[in-house]
DNA sequence: AGCACGCCGACT
DNA sequence: GTCGGCGTGCTC
């Protein structure tokens, strides 16, 4: 038998995986996941590694291979669990067992290497010229460069020195050995939590979050691990109920991890687990480097901290007794990785949970259609909180038809009624925010008058204009010349829908001259630390008006905006992905959830070419059950996901012709391991943008309503390609339900 | 990362 | 010729 092993040696070179025998006396004890000592490189030192899995052969040559030394005692329990859930991801989601391990561990990460080494010169300024002068008379020039270097700055850091000064390890050794200088690896343990004192927090709860919490506690208390889904409208108080849920896991000794998207993880939010929790909370965000991040991981690892709070990454926390992980606002899409393993953080968390005697809570005000779904199947235990917890009402939503204000001849961004709502706020002084719906904006073809959209005629989604004026599929590779006329009412006023948050900014200012206009978006905020400056400026009450596109529905609450303008719903509406429906439903009732935080009723205007669309009647009558029967209905049809599984082949490669050989062979193949098992294969077609750099791109989708098959095709297709060298030369990566 | 190998200039 | 510095390449 032979173990399949990563060595823990922070290198790159070194992110394989390595091949030994297993002796006798470790038969049968060794499985994935364990710690081992084996002997490495020339000299054969003990190192220590990871068992990654075990085969019957051996690919190396054998006479190479050595044996594994022995069993390493300590910390083994906790990365066995990370490795196993590890390898149920590069199942899951494809990829190498190597990516998979390399974001579950915190240890190796690349980065990791940028834990400060310093070299720090021992001799004084006069014995080291001496030095530096003997070096020059030998003529070791490595070595005269880095005494030079040092005798300018007595203290160097590591990577400079090895990659400006090209100065080698041994070099450093040598002088080390020489007591010339000294290696400092600087173990900053920084502890980014200030000590804050527990504030006493009055426990008034609504019925509803009451409820949840009882319902929660009773389960937990009597052993049950389930997955809850919180459907709660925007201010319904869903914090305080996780917050009230790890109270009662961290009270049994357990810990818990929260999942926040990047841009809701606010001061705010922040400061209200410090005062909850203390000291015993640890934050992990983007602005931690590399090295802090490690360190954070390891203080949970000793058990200094019971709850962590962070982005996706922040499920992989390696705490001795996880008992909760909460994923807020649960639909985003931030919880899906963009690098493979394609993982998606919901499914891992359940996954995590589930092998390690865990629970979940899931919560958002527009749940995902996956989630619901499983609700409603039963596999999660859905929770509704339908009120505000303040006594606030939901603000009321106006949808206006644009097609009627152009009939009318008002050719304005702005409506008539959302122009009339505007001049009362500011004379009342309360606030507006403008939002521009462009997310995932790809040019979809649109008829001003009556808003109909250039749909695939097989795929039902909308067609993709392109620059050499034809319009494209992207999910079957369907083309059409680009139309002239609408093919519905006959109009030519038909055309790329295109507005930006300049112009809006210009109008409203030519509208209201004598309102205070602030926007937002990729260009007002691309420096530092501008995004937070231009969201409480508006807090401060500094402008009437706020422009800006979908960051500004996120995180932030503003008490005094009472109207909330959606210039154009329907951007979002007609991407080419099946989840246009949804994802504009989530950001039309996210928008609409902005108004009236504070005392006053608010009001929401929602501008549309399609008030018709199933997306916009719902959000407009904040109707979710509405939406997601609609849309369900919709997914069903057409074989979408959580109805059925979608698995993509992104496949990529510098030249076209192989690239289209290749995907063309992967079909065939794709076709013959499917045989007679229920599936579809679509493609191959090109993505949104079909050339990067020089690279070509295609990509196939394989839909089943049976998951597992979409495994086993997935199986079959890697080893397809690593048999067959004719791949060698592409890129293909699996990604499962893609977002 | 750490170790050995081998190239190349310097010195006996 | 030999010695030793220094870059290179490999580690199951």
């Amino acid at each position: 038998m032979f173990a399949d092993i990563i060595i823990d040696i922070q290198h790159e070179k070194l992110d394989k995986i390595f091949q030994y025998r297993i002796p006798e006396s470790l038969e049968g004890k060794l499985g994935p996941g364990m710690e081992v000592l084996v002997p490495f490189g020339k000299g054969n030192r003990q190192t220590k590694g990871y068992v990654t899995g075990l085969s019957e052969t051996c690919d190396y040559d054998l006479s190479k291979v050595k044996e594994v030394a022995g069993i390493s005692e300590k910390g083994v329990e906790i990365e066995a669990k990370l490795i196993a859930l590890a390898a149920w991801m590069k199942e899951n989601y494809g990829g190498t067992m190597l990516q998979s391990l390399k974001t579950v561990l915190p240890i190796r990460q690349k980065e990791n290497a940028k834990v400060k080494k310093r070299l720090r010169l021992l001799l004084d300024k006069e014995t080291g010229k001496r030095q530096l002068h003997y070096y020059l008379e030998k003529n070791q020039k490595a070595r005269a460069r880095l005494m030079a270097a040092l005798l300018d700055d007595a203290e160097l850091e590591y990577e400079l020195v090895t990659k400006k000064l090209n100065i080698t390890a041994s070099v450093i050794r040598a002088l080390e050995e020489q007591g010339v200088l000294c290696v400092e690896t600087e173990q900053v343990y920084r502890n980014p939590v200030k000590q804050t004192v527990k504030e006493t927090y009055k426990l008034s709860y609504t019925q509803e979050q009451e409820q949840i919490i009882r319902r929660f506690k009773r389960d937990y208390e009597a052993g049950l691990r389930k997955t809850y889904l919180i459907h709660g409208v925007t201010g319904s108080g869903k914090t305080e109920v996780y917050m009230e849920m790890i109270r009662t896991v961290v009270d049994m000794g357990k810990q818990a991890i929260v999942l926040i998207p990047e841009i809701a993880l606010t001061y705010q939010t922040v400061m209200r687990f410090y005062r909850r929790f203390g000291d015993r909370v640890s934050i992990m965000n983007s602005r931690l480097s590399a090295g802090e991040r490690y360190d954070q991981m390891m203080r949970a690892k000793d058990g200094e901290v019971d709850v962590m709070i962070g982005p996706r990454s922040a499920l992989f926390t390696p705490f001795p007794d996880l008992g909760l992980i909460v994923i807020d606002e649960e639909h985003e899409s931030t919880y899906k990785s963009e690098q493979t393993p394609r993982y998606h953080a919901r499914e891992t968390a359940v996954r995590r949970a589930q092998a390690e005697g865990a629970g979940v809570v899931l919560g958002s005000a527009t749940p995902s259609m996956e989630a619901m779904y499983r609700a409603k199947k039963g596999e999660y235990v859905l929770c509704q909180m339908k009120n505000r917890s303040r006594m606030q009402q939901l603000a009321d939503v106006y949808t206006v038809d644009l097609r009627e204000e152009l009939k009318s001849g008002n050719r304005s961004i702005l409506s008539r009624k959302l122009t009339e709502l505007m001049r009362d706020r500011l004379d009342k002084q309360e606030q507006i925010m403008l939002f521009l719906n462009r997310r995932g904006y790809s040019g979809f073809l649109s008829c001003r008058e009556c808003g109909h959209v250039i749909k695939c005629p097989h795929c039902n989604v909308s067609l993709a204009v392109h620059r050499d004026g034809k319009m494209r599929c992207h999910y079957c590779g369907y083309t059409q010349p680009r139309v002239k006329k609408c093919p519905e009412c006959g109009s030519s006023h038909i055309g790329e829908f295109r507005a930006g948050t300049q112009q809006v900014e210009d109008i409203v200012r030519d509208t209201f001259p004598s309102a205070r206009v602030l926007r937002m978006d990729m260009d007002t905020t691309r420096q530092k630390d501008a995004h937070e400056k231009i969201l409480s400026a508006f807090a401060n009450e500094e402008a009437d008006i706020l422009v800006g596109t979908q960051m500004i529905v996120k995180g932030h609450d503003f008490p005094n905006v009472t109207l909330v303008g959606v210039l154009a719903a329907d951007m979002s509406l007609y991407t080419d992905d099946y989840r246009s429906g949804e994802r504009t439903f989530q950001l039309l009732t996210q928008a609409a959830g902005r108004a009236g935080r504070g005392g006053q009723k608010g009001e929401a205007v929602i501008q549309t070419y399609s008030p018709e669309h199933y997306a916009v009647v719902a959000a407009a009558a904040q109707d979710y059950e509405a939406f997601y029967e609609e849309e369900m209905r919709y997914r069903e049809l057409m074989g979408y996901p959580p109805a059925e599984n979608l698995l993509a082949l992104f496949v990529s490669c510098e030249n076209e012709n192989m690239l289209e050989k290749g995907c063309h062979y992967l079909k065939e193949y794709i076709l013959r391991v499917k045989g007679k098992r229920r599936a579809d294969v679509i493609g191959p077609a090109s993505p949104g943008i079909d050339k990067i750099k020089d690279v070509y791109r295609r990509v196939i989708y394989v839909k089943s309503a049976d998951y597992d098959s979409l495994i086993v095709i997935k199986d079959r297709v890697e080893q397809y390609i690593e048999i067959n060298s004719g791949f060698d030369k592409m890129r293909i990566q699996f990604d499962f339900n893609p977002l």
